[in-house]
DNA sequence: TTGTACGCGTTATCAC
DNA sequence: GTGATAACGCGTACAA
């Protein structure tokens, strides 16, 4: 900089100004400077710049690789999810850190927000770390979380209303009265609790409904496919079936075949979701739509009021079922 | 630091030493160091140490998520490629910068690796960019790209044999006595293109066998399931199709059950990249498997030799074709 | 093994 | 509007 500072004649923080558009500058030197930077191949270093500011303009999106390899990423909605997220912080012009190693407990977290690597964090589904999330909120470092929005919550967290995917499969499995329901999925964590609970509510205002729980270790395709095979094998036979996504719903509608059983003819399913191949699969699944849409952008304005210091509330996202065939 | 020097009563020097694991400081010293650190909730800078230091210890992963939004994700594929990219870098401790907004011509990337924002880039896909890639490496900017490999490029590749995965799918398609044959994808894209042309090297070895072309602009579900559709009605009627991806597979399979059509009995159909629901599709879905496991490994491993000043070579992952009951 | 002095490239502060 | 100067927090010669 120093040196495209003596090429153009001026000073050095006067390219800085001009480099970083700062209004205190002519437009006539401006423009100079910057062809001048672009002769001479100059770009500025961000990193010195992160290390004046107070900003670093970038944040850390975690996301549990581990559980989701391995064809354990339940469907495409994760990605869709983090396109949204890369999409509102490219609009900001924020970096997205994908990821970082050797983030485990809260004190990890905290000296990584104290290294400046990044302003602040957007966790991906609370997994099995409620507990660090609950540690970590009370350490004043900005973060969000997608996932289940409990009231009690002490973080910021976005998420659709799992309760209520819940009852509104339990609420369609009524209709069609069917009474012995099962749940499919993991519920150690509280996304997919949520669901569960919302099922189990809408089946007390049934008579006579019984409600299984099938959980899968590891929500992936082949693992839900197997379990379900166990599940048919050990002579039980669900009339209605709620998983814990489409992509689970294909493996249950796979298995069940296997054993002679088609849906709806003998058994009523919901998925949740409602990714694209579901409404053309056969039989189309019928599912728990939520808005991935603007999911991401969300989870970024919410950081970022935070990072400004606010205190943004959590906020739940609307879900509906969408009838198709299955039930 | 400076602080905790003072406190430790040692000096500054010796605190960056202590913390960054020189050899060239005591243990005793080490663990009192860190252990004054710890209770004061020091965290060193790394943007100071970014600056101070030739290397940041940061890569960007280029990921096209406009062409993948909105289903448009072909499959899970990607997600585990970039998972797998993840993994590597975790492993040797380097951050991950996702898809940084503002990258689009090969001068961009020399600004953005001037800045000293990241060591060099993965960039997965060549998309519509190829032209942008061959400047790009003739600029001494550490890349690899994960796409097609072809032996004239100018930068260093990595990919699956998408040619030879064409010819496997067009060598079982004459083995089937198949003699119409669709290929269905974007050729613009050259690693779809190189599937094309190894289906068209196949056909030639057949007598007699028409292959046809259906582009598809988004290479998403929705789409591909409607041009299929009106692809059957314009009465086109083939006998063997090879689909971009195995979600487009499923795609082609929902579009033709809707005009009575169903593999393998009216045609014969292969996919691309095996994911699990493939293997219990109805019917399951006879596709061209690549080493998705190793491939983040292998671009992580070439891009930093790279990065040290070599020369790595192009690399191509084997595929297989997996017969299953669509072909 | 440890300490001194300096520089990395930028921006904030304050003068003008 | 622009320029001089200091400061951000760290690593590294070099000396001790």
């Amino acid at each position: 900089m120093e040196d495209i500072a003596r090429i153009a004649n001026v000073s050095k923080p006067t390219v800085s100004r001009a480099l970083s558009g700062s209004p205190l500058v002519s437009d006539e030197k401006r423009e100079q400077i910057a062809k001048i930077a672009r002769e001479h191949g100059y770009a500025v270093n961000r990193n010195a710049q992160k290390l004046r500011q107070s900003r670093t303009n970038t944040i850390a999106v975690m996301l549990d690789f581990g559980s989701h390899r391995h064809g354990a990423i339940g469907d495409p909605f994760i990605f869709e999810l983090l396109a949204g997220v890369s999409e509102a912080l490219s609009v900001r012009d924020v970096d997205l850190l994908l990821s970082p190693s050797g983030l485990e407990t809260a004190g990890d977290y905290v000296d990584f927000y104290r290294s400046r690597n990044a302003d602040g964090f957007i966790i991906i589904g609370q997994g099995h770390r409620e507990r660090m999330l609950r540690d970590l909120s009370r350490r004043d470092v900005p973060m969000v979380v997608w996932g289940a929005v409990m009231a009690k919550s002490p973080y910021c967290a976005v998420g659709s209303d799992n309760f209520l995917g819940g009852r509104l499969a339990g609420q369609r499995f009524l209709q069609k009265g069917c009474q012995n329901w099962l749940f499919v999925g993991n519920t150690s964590h509280d996304e997919i609790r949520l669901r569960y609970d919302g099922l189990m509510e809408a089946a007390t205002q049934g008579s006579d409904v019984a409600v299984e729980l099938l959980n899968i270790d590891v929500m992936a395709f082949t693992e839900t496919h197997d379990r379900a095979l166990e599940y048919l094998d050990a002579k039980k036979r669900p009339d209605a079936v709620f998983a814990f996504s489409d992509t689970a719903a294909m493996a249950i509608i796979s298995a069940f075949r296997q054993r002679g059983l088609v849906a709806p003819d003998n058994y009523a399913l919901v998925g949740y979701n409602n990714i694209p191949p579901s409404e053309h699969y056969n039989p189309a699944i019928s599912t728990i739509e939520q808005n991935t849409h603007s999911a991401g952008a969300i989870l970024v304005e919410k950081l970022m009021q935070m990072i400004e210091g606010g205190k943004p509330k959590s906020a739940m996202l609307p879900t509906r079922l969408i009838q198709r065939e299955t039930c």
